[in-house]
RNA sequence: GGCCUGGUGGCAGAGUGGUUAUGCAGAGGACUGCAAAUCCUUGUAUGCCGGUUCGAUUCCGACCCAGGCCUCCA
């Protein structure tokens, strides 16, 4: 089946032509593990789950990369912010090894819980020091460096003749320091730094010698390296949110293409951001921000956030709040139930071949075509709708579209079975039948008072045409 | 200021040169002593102004509005 991606660079939708057949290399740009990851970061990572999910069900051989960037960076190259990673050690008082590794445990746990297949590789940052030293010796020898006392080796992007290609149009029009106090020692407004000196006077708790001295990577430098080393000189897609593509992709471009010549990557990806109502980006800067754990306190599954997501197109931003996250969550639950129905229904009729693959393409193809998850959402709900297939066919598809989506949607319809086949324990089954007792004898409002018992108690009674039903409530 | 996105019902969001998906919420009905669940039915939308066209929500242009990047952030 054919497949379809946007690609930032030519800003158009290909045909994929992966570089060697049937593989495919692909980078993600991973987390930085100074905080929690907010919910909008993690929107990112559900969208390259997808991807790689929709590239194995189409028979690929996905090798996939996603850093963990455990390097504390300057705010600005300005060299007058903080280092995020210090900073973040300071706020919990802990080092920032400690950081990094809690913040990264924690980070695997939110992955885990939103059923995202682990990448093949996911290189630290610090594991990679020497390779990225490696990579700013090779550019110095090109000629592509220069130093600037008591701050650090920068890339010169006046000799790179293409810098910028990947967002398109000319960066001459941006404003230098439109929002940060410009380093006046840079020769042209785009450098960046490529390794930075550490503060004479100052011992900084990540800090690595080099030929340049003592110091530390530019946070551009390690996606470079580590795909280099992991996925190779080139490689297939390369995917980030949408406010890397400017800059740091731009300056991966930049250093790459140098050594390995052009075109470096094959496809860009971008993801688009959650904005909360009032149209801005959720932002850890910021200090307020959701994470997966504020979202379980109240009561969600981390299932209906990533239901939410596959319900909107990647390329456009998702608005978050709490009431679409309840229409998720109801949505989510309903189509639980339908698949409960059909565990039910299963008469052991055979699965039919042909719907089956009609069916299949359907969705594939909608996943195939730029990542349509909400189109695929449609089709799962027309499957159930559909009264012409049958259970055993429409479990063989939910198989299937449990490894395409990761919505764990027949687990979690057996595990509601389960919660449903449980029994009451012996005082609520006798509140029950007290129950029936005063219904039999009309007594409404008897009957009634039991139910609000029963229901204090955490169970659910539900009246059916075999009698009353007693149901553990979730 | 430069570059880039996007504006569709109450909410979230697809798609389409010719009756605007789907979900959630709402309304009505069936069922029920009442509920819950379920089932059936159902209303409501393409920012504004021009152009192209027999016909535009879709294509083109201007405008308005919102957002992203130009410091680190997915």
């Amino acid at each position: 089946m054919t497949v379809r991606l946007f690609n930032t660079m030519s800003r158009k939708i290909e045909d994929f032509q992966p570089l060697a057949a049937g593989k495919v290399g692909f980078y993600s740009c991973g987390p930085t593990v100074y905080h929690y990851a907010h919910i909008g970061n993690l929107r990112y990572f559900i969208q390259n789950d997808i991807l790689k999910r929709m590239l194995i069900e189409n028979d690929y051989d996905v090798t996939h990369v996603m850093n963990i960037t455990d390097v504390g960076h300057l705010t600005s190259d300005a060299d007058s912010g903080e280092d995020k990673m210090e900073k973040g050690a300071a706020r919990d008082n802990k080092s920032v090894w400690e950081i990094a590794r809690f913040y990264t445990d924690e980070f695997l746990k939110d992955f885990d819980d939103l059923n995202l297949v682990r990448p093949t590789f996911m290189p630290k940052a610090t594991d990679y020091i020497q390779e990225q030293i490696d990579l700013v010796k090779k550019l110095e020898e090109l000629g592509y460096t220069y130093t600037i006392e008591e701050d650090g080796i920068y890339y010169d992007t006046s000799k790179f003749p293409g810098y910028g290609k990947l967002t398109g149009g000319s960066l001459s029009g941006n404003r230098a320091g439109a929002r940060v106090e410009f380093n006046s020692s840079k020769r042209n407004p785009t450098d960046f730094a490529l390794w930075k000196f550490s503060p004479k006077d100052e011992k900084r708790q990540m800090e690595w010698d080099s030929p340049w001295g003592i110091g530390f990577p530019g946070w551009h430098t390690e996606c470079c390296a580590m795909s280099m080393k992991l996925l190779g000189n080139h490689f297939d897609i390369h995917a980030g949110g949408e406010d890397l593509s400017r800059v740091h992709h731009n300056n991966e471009i930049a250093q790459s293409e140098p050594i390995v010549g052009a075109p470096w990557v094959k496809y860009w990806l971008h993801t688009s951001f959650l904005v909360d109502k009032s149209g801005e980006k959720m932002s850890k800067s910021n200090g307020e921000f959701l994470n997966m754990d504020a979202l379980r306190k109240r009561g969600y599954d981390p299932m209906v956030y990533k239901y939410m997501v596959l319900l909107s197109h990647f390329q456009a931003q998702l608005a978050f709040s709490w009431e679409g996250l309840d229409a998720a969550s109801n949505g989510y639950k309903n189509i639980i139930k339908k698949v409960a129905a059909l565990i039910d229904a299963d008469d052991n009729t055979n699965v039919d071949k042909t719907i089956y693959d009609d069916w299949h393409k359907k969705i594939l193809s909608s996943v195939s075509d730029n990542l349509k998850t909400a189109e695929a959402l449609v089709y799962v709900q027309e499957l159930l709708k559909d009264q012409s297939v049958n259970s055993a066919t429409k479990l063989a598809l939910f198989e299937f579209i449990d490894r395409l989506l990761g919505l764990q949607f027949l687990a979690r319809a057996k595990k509601l079975k389960a919660a449903e086949e449980e029994v009451a324990p012996q005082e609520i089954q006798k509140l029950a039948n007290k129950r029936i007792e005063a219904k039999k004898e009309k007594n409404w409002a008897l009957a009634d008072e039991l139910r609000n018992q029963i229901d204090q108690a955490g169970w659910s009674v539900i009246d059916t045409k075999d009698g009353a039903k007693l149901v553990k409530k979730s």
